[in-house]
DNA sequence: AACATTCCCAACCGCCCTACT
DNA sequence: GAGTAGGGCGGTTGGGAATGT
């Protein structure tokens, strides 16, 4: 078959760009009735004029239930991909298991934009990396931890394996479990502290490594560290991108600030009370949070 | 108010892997 | 075993929103 050939004759026929309401819909009654699967089935169908990948893109990006639209990142979700980062490298897939609510994108491009912020901060406080013309792409970054033990992933994962069955009986995708370092919000609307959920007492909760500082620390972060001492570079850490800083003297990491109810990071009226991390972790490399507090162990989740 | 910069995020692309024929 | 299709994943891009000057 030339495929090639065939491409070209229904090339004019895909879609591209913002999904629309409507598309949502066929997608969502699609998924409903088959399943999370024969994504390519939905266009050859006549049913959409996408492809395959982007209904599968669509879904798994927007449309799967129990995602966290429009919350940013919570300090305990930041400091797990940190951490996982470190661990596994750019595999965001991978990450995202450990991430409930989570797509492997979100993770992405918290990381990408963390990335940058990084290298701005860098730049700004003239070092040699400074000179670097491409700061920002990170391509191909190679994992700064790589002797650390192998992590036992979840048997949950943001991709559709897992999916492919909860779809098929509704009921199951009330008790879909969740991997959550927090009470998770469930689609009925009550709350699952999910330790009480039969299927997690026999998943492995993942284990965050306790990575050690010395060992670990890449030259970017002994960099980093080094300059911690110079009092400019201090300033432009405060004043530059993070005047929160200002006040890093009571800075501390003080409760989650997971909202339980929201599911999601807590609105900055709220964390007023208290500084939040969130913008001190952003300006570090990950291994720098290994110094300031080791994560708890799994068994305190 | 206007413009510039930065941030955020949705979506696409290309490569790779796997299952199927 | 080779070819093909479908799906998964990481990288990249582009546009709108937010923020700063």
């Amino acid at each position: 078959m030339n495929i090639r050939k065939m491409e070209g004759f229904k090339k004019e026929e895909i879609r591209k760009g913002p999904w629309k309401a409507e598309e949502d819909e066929v997608l969502m009654k699609h998924v409903k009735k088959y399943g999370p699967r024969d994504w390519s089935s939905i266009r050859s169908k006549g049913l959409l004029q996408r492809t395959g990948k982007s209904c599968r893109l669509r879904w798994v990006n927007k449309l799967r239930p129990n995602l966290k639209h429009g919350c940013k990142f919570s300090a305990e979700e930041e400091r797990v991909v940190i951490d996982l980062q470190a661990e596994f490298g750019n595999k965001w897939a991978r990450i995202a298991t450990y991430l409930p609510g989570r797509t492997d994108n979100d993770v992405k491009n918290f990381w990408s934009s963390r990335q940058k912020r990084l290298a701005r901060i860098l730049q700004t406080s003239g070092t040699p990396s400074s000179s670097n013309p491409k700061p920002q792409k990170n391509k191909n970054e190679v994992p700064v931890f790589q002797d650390v033990p192998t992590l036992e992933a979840p048997v949950f994962s943001s991709s559709m394996e897992e999916e492919s069955s909860y779809f098929d009986n509704p009921e199951q995708i009330r008790m879909m479990p969740l991997p959550s370092l927090v009470k998770t919000e469930l689609p009925d609307g009550g709350y699952a502290n999910l330790s009480q959920y039969e299927p997690l007492s026999t998943i492995p909760f993942p284990q965050i490594p306790q990575l050690q500082p010395d060992l670990l620390f890449s030259p970017e972060s002994h960099e980093l560290l080094a300059r911690l001492d110079d009092p400019y570079f201090l300033s432009v850490l405060g004043t530059a991108d993070t005047p929160e800083l200002g006040g890093a003297a009571q800075f501390s990491l003080g409760p989650p600030l997971f909202d339980p109810v929201s599911g999601c990071v807590n609105s900055a009226a709220d964390v007023a009370n208290h500084v939040t991390p969130d913008t001190l972790f952003d300006e570090f490399p990950s291994d720098m949070f290994d110094l300031i507090e080791p994560l708890p162990s799994p068994s305190d989740w």
